[in-house]
DNA sequence: CATTCAGCGTGACAATTGTCATGCGCCAAT
DNA sequence: ATTGGCGCATGACAATTGTCACGCTGAATG
């Protein structure tokens, strides 16, 4: 028998696939959280065999709990279930040690057979991804992920430069050598581009 | 017996809403799709009683099967089932005279009894919009809207005046008027607030 | 049928954004 | 102990973006 946590913000999807996971014999969900620090918190109650989560949720992210799990219970195996097939969000957690990554366009079937294959102890990774798992690294610093991050919400330099105590210069230096970095002509495209790939 | 078509483009949620509602002895699944126009091919060969959709789905969106179904096949019910509470959304969906619009972090088991009261002919909206629904109307005219949705990719004045045979300066002042319109202080802040809305 | 008004289209000018050269401190490799 | 590279920080200058005043049209109103 496993025994699984899920951690869903989606309400619905939560509860549907709590049941059908349910209706598998060797399966038994043990909690379901709606967020990460319930999830954590459910974990330490219950210690699950494995976790199932998601990777957006408000509060803790599924990655940050999976680098939680990592070094405070690392006999517990991860599979990620996210709608975003972003490289950065695999590499990270790859580098959680995740037994899984798998995206929520899988057909319903194939995840009671994933989660058996990660216990097992295979790892199980999206198609899709499989491939893309290693090209471009993250080349941003964190100065340059904070200004585009900020003009992702469409803030003005002068204001950023307020929040971060810099002048406004010096904010749109950041943005023009992360502009440049990632190929984008202007802080939209490369704040599109960051996003896309899992790095804010 | 209700007979449900289900269209929802991500896959897991797709199949997992299909076995919880199939559970229920008085609804019965007849279809599923993962788009509007395989929607739409469905809907013409099994005459459901009701359409459970999604709203964002590639090709056809739930909004535009909603508005079709209004006009080629006024008795079948539909109900939106949708991640996004955006009133705009609402607004239209209520336009095109939709039976429910209900958000996925709705609890699952709420699901089957609100497509119950749908079918019966009550109008079920999710609680958290029913007041939000006639707050703002669309300030926006044809141009403003296709200059900021372009904006919004981060395509340069420019370029947006080649693509819709502009003159820059053009461009420059329909982004400006959208700006005005939605009290925002940028091209960026413009298109948030108009795609939360649901004007995009 | 005159008038008003909304939407479309434009260019001049102002403000913001993007680029580049430069300097500083830190750390790692010679 | 140097040297080279990287991240951080800045300001001058260039390019793009935002604002405004304006003209044109057609549809709606009196």
């Amino acid at each position: 028998m496993i025994r699984i946590l899920l951690a869903e913000d989606q309400n619905l999807l939560l509860g549907a696939i709590g049941q059908l996971l349910a209706l598998e014999d060797d399966l038994d969900v043990v909690g379901r959280a709606a967020d990460g620090d319930e999830a954590r918190a459910l974990i330490e109650q219950h210690r699950p065999d494995m976790v199932v989560s998601d990777i957006e949720m408000p509060g803790m992210t599924g990655l940050e709990l999976a680098e939680w799990l990592a070094r405070e219970h690392p006999e517990i195996r991860v599979v990620i279930l996210t709608t975003f097939a972003r490289p950065g969000y695999l590499r990270r957690a790859l580098e959680a040690g995740v037994s899984g990554y798998l995206l929520k366009d899988t057909p319903a079937e194939k995840l009671a057979d994933a989660i058996r294959r990660a216990q097992r102890g295979e790892r199980v990774i999206a198609p899709e991804l499989a491939l893309t798992a290693f090209d471009a690294k993250d080349p941003l610093t964190m100065r340059e992920r904070q200004v585009l991050r900020l003009a992702g919400e469409g803030i003005s330099n002068a204001e950023m430069g307020r929040r971060l105590h810099l002048a406004e210069g010096t904010v749109r230096n950041y943005l023009s050598e992360a502009i440049g970095k990632l190929n984008a002509d202007n802080r939209i495209e490369a704040w599109r581009i960051a996003r896309d790939q899992g790095w804010l």
